[in-house]
RNA sequence: GGUGCCAUACCCAAGCGGUAAGGGAACGGUCUGCAAAACCGUGAUGCAUCGGUUCGAAUCCGAUUGGCACCUCCA
């Protein structure tokens, strides 16, 4: 079955057609990792997953590369603004590295509690300044460059194509001025950028590396570049990211490495929308932001956002309120429980054969691949759940092969196992008694206690089902 | 100033020219001593508004209104 996919370059869907017959290179760009990631850098992180997880289930294998950039990115592409890295390590004693190893594991573990697929090569900027400085060196050669105020600089001009990604002509470009930005005044070109700096005005930068044109550190595209050309290839299938790397980020990564090479790059683009909170955009600068460490701190699992996050389309903007939160969580826990009892009926995987359940496979392997319809594979999911004409392993096996795309963790349900502790089940014991001899105020009673030390009881026709409250 | 996106029931949300998926909430019912859970059932004659194209429009085109994002550190 083919698959789609939403190409922002061209902005239209394509058919995926990759390079090499049965297996895909993938770059996403990954954190900066001068502080936690917030919930919204998370979906993006999620998108791509999923994204991932489409290509694995139709049998490709996946090259996939992220980088980690743990070189300060300053606040502006030119020469001003603040370096988060040295903000942030001045704030609080450490040197940058400490800084940039906390934060990378604290990104590794989000992404561990997130169920994302480890990327095949995970690679530090730090560790790739020969490559960017090669680059750097081939755009040089090139005359893609020139050095002005001590920093080198990529020159637009000389890439007739720049801001096509951004549906924005190099002329419209140079020409447009936005009166609300200050211009780096080194610059032959407002939308020109750095390349290499050695002339920051930031006497602590701690992270220096010796360069043809002096010490100093990369620009904060170039890695994008290096990196990827290192592990993928000089072109490769397909480049993730935010929508807000479009016209700056990815505008400048297709500039400087097509530049270089002379040849198409990158066959399609995918980008994620945003997530938004109440008030619009969501910040890291705002000062308080949403981390999955908040969300798990108020009881959340990491599953109950991820499954709000398949809610929405990656296209679409989506807004982040704990209301919806908590309808994922109780959407989540519902199907999990039905899982549970799918398990405890003795449902196991089997190989699919009825005509019935082939069609459900069928319609949810149309809705991933159409461009990833996630919302429209949970609704298959609905639909097999409630399905009456398959068996139950059937139902079973359906819910893992579609979860092979969710990354729920569905397969991780156990048939539910629970250690009653000794005064609870004389509570229980004792209602069972109380309701025995119809006093039912007694019943009641109990039953309040025991939701008071947490649990929730029911009754069924097999006797008193006990669970822990969420 | 430039580039995009969006508007579907109380809420979230799919829909890509053939007569409005799905989930939550609500309401009614079955079950229950009562609850809870579960299960069954009910719900937009209409998709911001106004025009146009078409046999046919939520879907295409134009205008209007309202909202959002990106181009500034952030996915």
């Amino acid at each position: 079955m083919a698959i789609n996919l939403y190409n922002t370059m061209g902005r239209k869907l394509e058919e995926f057609k990759p390079i090499k017959e049965k297996e895909v290179g993938l770059y996403t760009c990954g954190p900066t990792v001068y502080n936690y990631a917030h919930i919204g850098n998370l979906r993006t992180f999620i998108f791509e997953d999923i994204l991932k997880r489409v290509l694995i289930h139709s049998n490709y294998k996946v090259k996939h590369v992220m980088n980690i950039t743990d070189v300060g990115h300053l606040t502006d592409d030119g020469d001003a603004g603040d370096d988060k890295m040295t903000k942030k390590a001045k704030e609080s004693g450490k040197s940058v590295w400490e800084i940039a190893s906390f934060y990378t594991d604290a990104f590794i573990n989000d992404s561990n509690d997130l169920n994302l697929i480890k990327p095949t090569v995970l690679c530090k900027a730090t560790d790739h300044i020969k490559e960017m400085i090669n680059l750097i060196k081939r755009l040089e050669s090139g005359g893609h460059t020139y050095i002005s105020g001590g920093n080198v600089y990529f020159s637009i001009d000389t890439f007739p194509d720049y801001g096509k990604l951004a549906n924005q002509n190099l002329d419209d470009l140079k020409t447009a001025v936005r009166e609300d930005v200050s211009v780096d005044e080194n610059k032959k070109n407002s939308k020109d950028f750095v390349l290499w700096f050695t002339n920051s005005k930031f006497g602590e930068q701690q992270m220096m590396w010796d360069s043809p044109w002096g010490r100093g550190y990369p620009g904060w595209h170039i890695e994008c570049s290096a990196m990827s050309m290192k592990y993928l290839g000089e072109s490769f299938d397909i480049h993730c990211g935010g929508i807000d790397a479009i016209p700056v980020h990815h505008t400048n990564e297709i500039a400087q490495s097509e530049a270089a090479t002379n040849h198409k790059w990158v066959n399609y683009w995918v980008h994620g929308e945003f997530l938004l909170d109440e008030t619009g955009k969501m910040s890291k600068s705002k000062g308080e932001f949403l981390t999955l460490s908040l969300l798990k701190s108020k009881g959340y699992d990491p599953m109950d956002y991820r499954f709000f996050v398949l809610g929405g389309h990656y296209r679409s903007q989506l807004r982040f309120s704990f209301e919806n939160l908590d309808t994922a969580r109780k959407n989540r826990l519902s199907i999990v429980a039905k899982i549970q009892d799918l398990l405890e009926a003795g449902a196991k995987k089997i190989v699919l054969e009825s005509e019935v359940a082939l069609s459900l496979a069928n319609e949810f392997d149309e809705c991933v691949n159409n461009n990833m319809n996630m919302p429209k594979a949970v609704a298959v999911l609905w639909k097999t759940l409630k399905a009456d004409d398959i068996s139950n392993d059937e139902k079973y096996t359906l819910i893992l092969y579609f979860d092979e795309v969710f990354g729920l963790r569905f397969d991780e349900v156990e048939k539910p196992k629970m250690e009653i502790p000794s005064e609870i089940q004389e509570l229980i014991d004792a209602r069972v008694e109380a309701k025995k001899q119809k006093d039912f105020e007694k019943a009641d009673k109990i039953r309040d206690q025991i939701t008071d030390l947490g649990y929730i009881l029911k009754d069924t026709p097999k006797g008193p089902i006990l669970s822990k409250k969420m």
